[in-house]
RNA sequence: GGGUGGUUAGCUCAGUUGGGAGAGCGACGGCCUUACAAGCCGUAGGUCACAGGUUCGACCCCUGUACCACCCACCA
């Protein structure tokens, strides 16, 4: 075994063996337990927050797995339309080409050869991970089954009257070409202007002052509009306006969505262009003059000369113009919401297509039920009041985009605009009796990805076949996800889960937090400041990782800023951590429902703890390695104390690391284990072996006892340990478990460890809690005294009563060694110790002598210090128990521990300061 | 405008039904003590954002304020 911890050794052999071996597939007759991965992008490669999310799934899934539970998590990756769309588009311009020009049947073949190129990234990614999933039903959102499940959720729905289709206002994405869902659209202030414009009336009695921060839209305006009850434009409502650069009269008209306060009262209304507009446009039968082309430059409706323009180019002209003619009144600065998409980046614009829309009012009123009455639960909770916000508020969603890539719409048109709806053309004629004459058009548009992804629970288990694993598996165990896509996917797959199975899709949503780097700023390539996980585990040069945060950037002084940061930041490049940290570190930081600083400071850490147990095992396998471990049962063992004592503390422990898997406290789960293996284990038992194990005189009984205990506390460790670090867990329980007699053939397979209340002992818990009081006692004063830690100490114990007595028989051994005693005497009377460094444990004293090697000044200090200390203690006691209202109202049990507490503290106080005197009067 | 979360040691974070705050890292001092210097032993460090209130007692419950982050909303 390898003197330090490796991780790169172990890591792929093990992962290799598991996957081959079959071990991630449902197994067993237990309780069935299904996670359903949040399906990646197919192209896309491993960020933080997958390594987070996908870790936090594997630790549950192999605790599940463990617990003997028939488990099943469900791999898969998304198609992404946009996303991925944008990056082969992307690769053809580089190339000089565009898709257009390729045709679509040819560009969707070069998109079905980049994901073949690409696609296994994400998946060997996962693989790094240690995530256990069954590899052999992996899934992608456009394989032949999953598009079946597609195609007959639209046609269903569309039989149902729950899709249609529509000419509306959408959210239109002029560089991306295609409209866009409400979601997909981000709004964020922007510095812009607002234009004050005179309208003059078309009977030249006067003009109105309208107030716009979109002057190109104008030339689209039918009306302008008041409030109703607005005195000062009574006498208007019903003149027109002639609206200045087209020439057209346009209406006033009243109408109650207009604010009386803001700007002038007057509001230019351009019902194809703003989506307050549209709705008052249909409230009064207005026109609706759509100005812009797809690309958002004016088109053919437009006044000659605007015509071809930029959407911005023409609001510089058309502001221009009007000022010529004098109707310019006024500009101010102003700050407005602007709207762009979320994958384009750029403005988007309201825009009259034709789309289709799922009709969601009844569908989200079963999804908030179901919420509501506790079928589904959000953890943590507060994630269910923005889940209900949003669905009591829910708009028809738009599901069809301009895009190329995508499930193409089950729908065709005749020549006449009459739409069918289908599995194909063939059944198309079947279903509505037309013959061959009729030409038939299949519609162009593709589906919304988050339309195929809200069936993923059930699509991925065969659904429309009611096949053996939608049956055992759905509805499943938990969905693990992040709050941003709340909306845009768990709300879906909730809707649609129900509508067409009847049931909830998962039991439980575990929301997680975001990944930010370590001052809590999102991670960016602009920022410079993005971590791979791949990195932390396998390690980076520092010249890599500057060349990896700066490629592509086109600006100089960024470049020059991101690599500067990163050099003084990790100055040494990244270190190799590992799986097994990479993944403690998450769980450590997973506490609810808040995002994560991820500091490279706390997977170091973690990676010193991988060691720490690496190095315990290589000192049980020393002390064990062709011992009797007390395996046989025909041969007598006996524990001891310390035995006893851990055994106790891994039932403690066992029982908080299950609750925090449980309770989805991944971070207290951790943090028991942590304390478990490092403070327990290590700090204490190990270390009480020692004397036992390095005895040549102790019996046979009592070193098979220890080894026993050794090997088995440790092997149950491990179990406990596996589904957090995967990895070392397996290396090490390969040989812990010949020496514990543990039968299997992989630790991930094992059994988990089941907490038994009957095997605390707790006297034994008491015992060593004094004994490490006494030992800490006399640490300390050697510890501030400047003692060397070899140097050997003579003690006295004092004014022990007979529990100290015996405990102090009992430990002499265990004593001796992990306090580095020469000697050890018990005195009735405490004036026959000589002049000492003091400790006290509860009333029992310590004392160290001084002569020849301690500093009188410096225990009196020490003394002295101690004594302020407990001199607060008393006063804060004394007050509290002298105010009768506490000792009135207070439970019993309180007033009793705070009496015991300030008889412990003035007995101390006493003892410490006698202990003084005697130093000064020297 | 409405809503949610946060504010605890120098940094990153825990804190279980209210009974005088903990960890890791960092700092300081001492150690090559036969598992481990990726380690061991010890020490220091906090007006729990602020102001009220409830209570015998508040980091914890209530009200308000400030700041940070996020979500939602149609103000031209």
């Amino acid at each position: 075994m390898d003197k330090t911890y490796q991780p790169s050794s172990i890591e792929s052999k093990w992962y290799q063996q598991w996957e081959s071996k079959g071990y991630f597939a449902p197994q067993g007759s237990g309780d069935p337990y299904c996670i359903m991965i949040p399906p990646p992008n197919v192209t896309g490669s491993l960020h933080m927050g997958h390594g987070f999310q996908e870790s936090i799934m594997d630790a549950l899934i192999r605790y599940h797995r463990m617990q003997g539970r028939n488990t099943l998590w469900q791999v898969g990756t998304d198609h992404a339309g946009i996303a991925t769309q944008m990056v082969v588009e992307r690769l053809l311009d580089t190339a000089g080409t565009n898709r257009h020009e390729l045709g679509r049947d040819k560009f969707i073949d070069r998109v079905w050869e980049w994901k073949e190129e690409s696609g296994g990234h994400i998946t060997r990614q996962l693989r790094r991970l240690g995530a256990s999933p069954d590899w052999s039903r992996e899934r992608f959102t456009m394989d032949e089954g999953f598009y079946k499940s597609v195609q007959e959720v639209f046609i269903r729905l569309y039989e149902d009257k729950l899709i249609y289709r529509g000419k509306r206002l959408v959210n239109w994405d002029p560089k991306l070409h295609t409209a866009i869902s409400d979601l997909e659209v981000v709004s964020e202030e922007e510095k812009g202007h607002m234009w004050h414009f005179r309208y003059p009336l078309a009977d030249g009695s006067g003009d109105l002052i309208v107030a716009t921060t979109r002057p190109e839209t104008m030339l689209g305006d039918t009306a302008v509009a008041v409030n109703p009850s607005d005195e000062r434009y009574q006498a208007l409502i019903g003149k027109n306006i002639t609206l200045p650069l087209t020439g057209r009269d346009i209406p006033i008209i009243a109408d109650d969505y207009v604010d009386k306060d803001f700007g002038t009262g007057c509001v230019k209304i351009t019902p194809a262009h703003d989506f307050n507009d549209y709705e008052v446009g249909l409230r009064h039968d207005l026109p609706m003059i759509n100005v812009f082309t797809d690309d958002a430059t004016l088109n053919q409706s437009v006044p000659e000369k605007y015509r071809g323009m930029d959407r911005y180019v023409a609001r510089k002209e058309i502001v221009a113009d009007l000022d010529e003619l004098g109707l310019l009144e006024k500009v101010e600065d102003h700050v407005l919401k602007v709207p762009r998409g979320d994958r384009s980046g750029v403005v988007v614009e309201p825009y009259l297509t034709n789309q289709w829309y799922v009709k969601t009012e009844t569908l989200a009123d079963a999804a908030v039920k179901s919420v509501e009455n506790g079928d589904i639960n959000f953890v943590p909770k507060q994630y269910e009041n923005m889940y209900f916000s949003w669905m009591r508020d829910i708009q028809d969603w738009c599901i069809s985009r301009q895009l190329w890539w995508g499930h193409r719409i089950p729908a065709w048109y005749d020549d006449e605009g009459k739409v069918y709806v289908a599995r194909s053309e063939d059944e198309v004629r079947e279903k509505y009796g037309l013959d061959q004459s009729i030409a038939l058009r299949q519609d162009e548009d593709v589906l919304d990805t988050w339309f195929s992804s809200g069936l993923w629970t059930f699509g991925t288990l065969g659904w429309p076949e009611e096949t053996e694993f939608l049956k055992t598996f759905h509805p499943t165990s938990v969905l693990v996800t992040g709050f941003d896509i709340i909306f845009f996917w768990v709300a879906r797959m909730i809707m649609l889960t129900l509508y067409f199975r009847k049931e909830i899709p998962f039991h439980t949503v575990y929301v997680h937090g975001l990944v930010r780097d370590s001052h809590g700023q999102k991670m960016s390539k602009s920022k410079g400041n993005v971590l791979d996980p791949i990195d932390l585990i396998d390690g980076i040069e520092l010249e890599a990782l500057v060349e990896k945060r700066t490629s592509g950037m086109q600006v100089p002084k960024l470049k020059a800023k991101i690599e500067k940061q990163t050099r003084k930041e990790f100055p040494d490049g990244i270190a190799a951590y590992g799986t097994d940290a990479l993944r403690y570190t998450y769980y450590s930081l997973a506490s609810t429902g808040r995002d994560i600083n991820f500091d490279v400071g706390r997977i170091e850490g973690f990676r010193n703890f991988c060691n720490k147990l690496w190095n315990a095992s290589n000192y049980v396998f020393m002390n064990t390695e062709n011992e009797d471990c007390g395996q046989n049962p025909a041969d007598a063992f006996e524990l001891t104390l310390a035995d006893r004592w851990i055994v106790g503390r891994l039932q403690q422990a066992e029982a908080a690391v299950i609750e925090g898997l449980n309770t989805y406290r991944l971070d207290l789960a951790s943090q028991a284990l942590y304390d478990f293996i490092w403070k327990d284990y290590c700090d204490w038992y190990l270390e009480l072996t020692k004397p036992v194990l390095w005895n040549t005189d102790e019996r046979m009984e009592v070193l098979r006892g220890t080894r026993r205990t050794l090997v088995r506390v440790l092997e149950t460790t491990l179990r406990l340990a596996h589904p957090l670090m995967p990895f070392i867990t397996e290396e090490l329980w390969q040989k812990t478990k010949q020496l514990a007699c543990f039968e299997g053939d992989s630790i991930m397979l094992a059994r988990y460890p089941q907490p038994d209340e009957a095997k605390v002992d707790h006297a034994a818990i008491a015992d060593v809690e004094w004994l490490q009081a006494v030992i800490v006692g006399i640490r300390a004063i050697r510890g501030e005294m400047n003692i060397a830690p070899a140097r050997q100490l003579d003690v006295f114990f004092c004014r022990g009563n007979s529990e100290d007595k015996r405990r102090l028989d009992e430990n002499m051994q265990f004593l001796s060694k992990l306090a580095q005693l020469g000697s050890i005497k018990w005195l009735d009377n405490a004036d026959q110790a000589p002049l000492s460094a003091t400790s006290l444990v509860g009333h029992l004293e310590i004392h160290v002598p001084l002569a020849g090697f301690i500093d009188k000044d410096a225990e009196i200090a020490r003394l002295e210090k101690e004594l302020a200390k407990l001199a607060n203690e008393t006063s804060r006691l004394k007050g509290k128990l002298s105010n009768e209202k506490f000792v009135n109202n207070a439970p019993t049990d309180v007033v009793e521990k705070e009496r015991n507490k300030l008889a412990d503290s003035e007995s101390a106080l006493q003892k410490l300061s006698e202990q003084k005197e005697k130093i000064l009067a020297l």
